[in-house]
DNA sequence: ATACTATTGGGAATGATTATCAATAAGAAA
DNA sequence: TTTCTTATTGATAATCATTCCCAATAGTAT
């Protein structure tokens, strides 16, 4: 067995940083509220920054597995993206329906609530996905 | 103005009952589990009833927004229909990710928390989404 | 029965997301 | 620095749920 075949078989966790990778971080961090892919993409190309379509979607998606930034599903069904201030915990949020501001809310008491509600049932292994959406003070004005 | 035109001018609230809304809605109440469209047609198909794809779209969409049934949408973006036992209040779901058994629950405390949270943030109009996934007891066993 | 029009259905269209796969470019080794 | 391996990219095709279109069908009031 040669040097090569050792560093064949040795599974590699590499990962590679590429320009494309921190565009796309740089840009999430650049707003405060969730945005789809597709909207990224084209944030991007505003910027003269080109970024294949297909790999922001790839990127964005292996940013939320990792918990780097948070992921949503909208109303319609679009997955969004938003950078998440704090990487600590598990945190929820308040979403306007009609700017997209959005608010990160904790809530211990609603943890406590799946918990139990889950136990009582007998059900392991549970998540929840705890989102409010409503009008916020400044669209309500309008 | 002739009494045709009187008939066009008052608006017509019909609502016709058809042998597919009657189909889909038995459908529903045959099983216990978040269904998707294509699930129910599938399942209409079986026991020979024609029902247009197109059709079971459209009414068990009409029907969520009646609120007859339950709508939530699958961590795949998939939206699954359940028919909603108790009409009367808001309620939530314990839902088994591996069998798909659904337990609905009621939580007063969340939706105190929600309007708290709302309130201080000055939202307005707010609605929320609480689900919970998990394994049941049964399918923990396997 | 007749007229009116809500509802249906099949297939085309849409739109977000994923798969493909050759070309490119990090990072390691020499 | 140069070579080498392979992770990553990107243009495009493919998927897949859902919606749109519109002529045909069928409730319902008269």
């Amino acid at each position: 067995m040669s040097l090569k075949d050792v560093g064949k078989d040795s599974k590699q966790i590499v990962e590679r940083s590429t320009r494309q990778q921190s565009s796309i971080l740089e840009a999430l961090y650049g707003i405060d509220e969730f945005k789809s892919a597709q909207e990224i993409h084209a944030l991007l190309a505003k910027k003269k920054l080109k970024v294949g379509l297909a790999t922001v979607y790839r990127t964005l998606q292996k940013m939320a597995e990792k918990e780097d930034i948070d992921a949503i599903k909208s109303t319609e069904g679009e997955t969004l993206y938003r950078h998440c201030g704090q990487n600590d915990g598990h945190h929820h949020h308040l979403i306007c329906n009609k700017c997209g501001l959005t608010i990160t809310v904790e809530g211990p008491a609603i943890e406590n609530w799946t918990e139990k509600v889950a136990k009582e049932n007998g059900f392991s292994e549970v998540s929840h996905k705890v989102d409010i959406f409503g009008v916020c003070k400044g669209c309500r004005r309008k």
